[in-house]
Parts: C-alpha cells; structure tokens; sequence
DNA sequence: CTGCATCCGCTACAAAATGTAGCGCTACAT
DNA sequence: ATGTAGCGCTACATTTTGTAGCGGATGCAG
C-alpha cells in the first residue's frame, strides 16, 4: 500500500546472519555473503540476495553499485540496533522505566556493580571530551537518539 | 516433536497485551481478559483462551482450576522476561557484552549517568545487606525484586 | 430430571513474517 | 555472438500469530 514501506519488524535468523556478516566485515557483496555463510549456513544465491533486500526493506542495509555488482552496507550500527530493541523492550515491559531493567540485569548477573561505575565515569570522561570537542568537530557521534518515544 | 516442546518464541502483539494484563492484575480468568480488554482489543472469548493456551505452551503462565475455571497467572516476573529477550540482544548484538549496550543505551539518553551510579550504590547497599543476613543467619530473603508475585 | 448457560478442548483458517529458490533479462568479458 | 555473473521479479513453503467455530462437559435453575 504504502509506496515508502518500511516493514517495521526485527530480524528472522537468517537475515541476523547476514546482518552479522556485513556488521562484521563492512561493505560487501551478496555472493560474498553467501561465500562466508556458506559453511555455517549454505543458501542459494538467490536466496542471499532476497534477504539482503528485505534487510534495505527494512533500513538495516543500502546498496551502492560497483560496476555490475551490489555492495551492501549496514546504515545502522549495530550498537544501534541493540539499543533501539532494548528500548522497544523496555517499553513493552518495564513501562518506560530503563532503571527496573537494570536493576533486573544486576541482579541475574549480567552485569556488575563495578561495570556500572566504570561506564559512569566513562560517561563522565566522555562528556568533558565532548565539550571540548566541539571545537574541532570530530566525527558525528552516534548520536541519533530518536524522536520516537 | 519433542512433547514438552515449548514454543521459543517472542510475544506478538495480542499476547504481549494478555500477558500485560495477567502481570498487571494477577490471577485472572480468560473472560476477565476479555472483559479488560474489549475496550481496547474486543476479542471472541475462544481468541483469549487460545492466546492464554499458547502463553502457557511458551511458559509465560500456568492455570489453575478454581470450580469450572481456569485461573491464569504469570509464571515469570515481567522484568525477568525483560531481562532475558534483553539477554539475547546482548548475545545477539553485542557479542555478550553488556557493557557496550549500556554505553549506547546512556548515548541514547535512554539512562543517565546518576541513573548508573544510583544503581550501582543501591547494589552496594543491598550487598551489604545479604551479609549482615549472613551473620544472622535469617537465610536467604528475597530481595527488592519482589514487586510482584 | 431437563434444559440452559458456562467454560473448556480441539480444530481450523487467515494473515504476516520468514526461508528458499527459479527464471529471465542485461551488461560485460571473451 | 555467446557464455556468464549478477540483478529484478515472482513464487511457494513454513512458522508464527490472530481469530474463531463447534461440540462436550458441568453446574445451576426449574
């Protein structure tokens, strides 16, 4: 219906594979892929180049053309895409609340105190980085906090 | 197949607001879903019971019967659940570690630093709590998870 | 006891998401 | 020109999720 569709759902298990691959090993091609997958997880070509379709469907990817081939890269940083799912998680769960998550993820071990303090303090550090950052305009920061919450 | 197979999967839409629901209000029969949430999702009484069925296959609830009815009640804590697709984010994502998701989560502003810290004092404190319990020998009480049964 | 309202098990079917692949067309190298 | 690599389009199978019907059991009103 929509011409601009961007289906809205997460990753089935073959395309996290792909993602996987292209996550890891930058700009690729569709064979390239499969060549690598193909131990793990043979597929036909074909079969490649619809999932990496349906991940540029779904924003993950965008191709550019070199010569006659597709070369795929990831527009998200994985990291991103973590953080994105956490949040719809967190949504969908902890009304919103990130601090029950943490809690819960202390509590089963998934992290330590001494990690949260660490990451405080990188915070920390990081945030007087940026300010005197400013000036010499570095690389944008992954900085695209949505709008959409 | 296997007998005790249990479904793997997520929740989809109408089950994550069952679950809601259940998580929300505690020990509830199908209909009382149903009335609950007809405003927002009107549902025949079979579509509940079915969405409930499936919800125990996946162990998110078990019923008991209480004269003719099933009374259905969460099995896992909200934030566990939470906790744990969190859990496979990580694994999926972030190659296992939490620490990488948690920077990204604070560069979305999706926590704060003092968010961290308060934790990771409210850690320490509990901490230090279980061993007082130690020496006096109360055994092991349940910590502040408990905010709902 | 009979009939009716409930509530459940079982089954079915539709829609969406996902996995898999064939086929034909075009551009390029030989 | 011809073979071939690589793409678009399409199709179909499988799984997951949403939705629901139907008949059987059970308790309750007459």
């Amino acid at each position: 219906m929509n011409p601009t569709k961007q289906r809205p759902k997460g990753l089935g298990e073959i395309e996290q594979l792909v993602m996987d691959y292209v996550w890891a090993k930058g700009p690729c091609s569709a064979e390239s892929c499969r060549e690598a997958l193909a131990g793990l997880r043979p597929m036909k070509e074909s079969t490649v180049r619809t999932i990496l379709r349906r991940l540029e469907e779904k924003g993950f990817v965008a191709h550019e053309i070199a010569g006659r081939t597709y070369i795929y890269r990831a527009l998200q940083a994985r990291q991103n895409v973590a953080v994105r799912a956490v949040k719809n998680i967190i949504d969908r769960f902890c009304g919103g609340s990130a601090e029950e998550l943490l809690v819960g993820m202390v509590q089963n071990s998934m992290i330590r105190r001494e990690q949260l303090e660490k990451i405080a303090r990188r915070i920390a550090r990081e945030r007087a980085d940026e300010k005197t950052d400013q000036k010499t305009g570095l690389g944008p920061r992954i900085r695209s906090a949505k709008k959409e919450g």
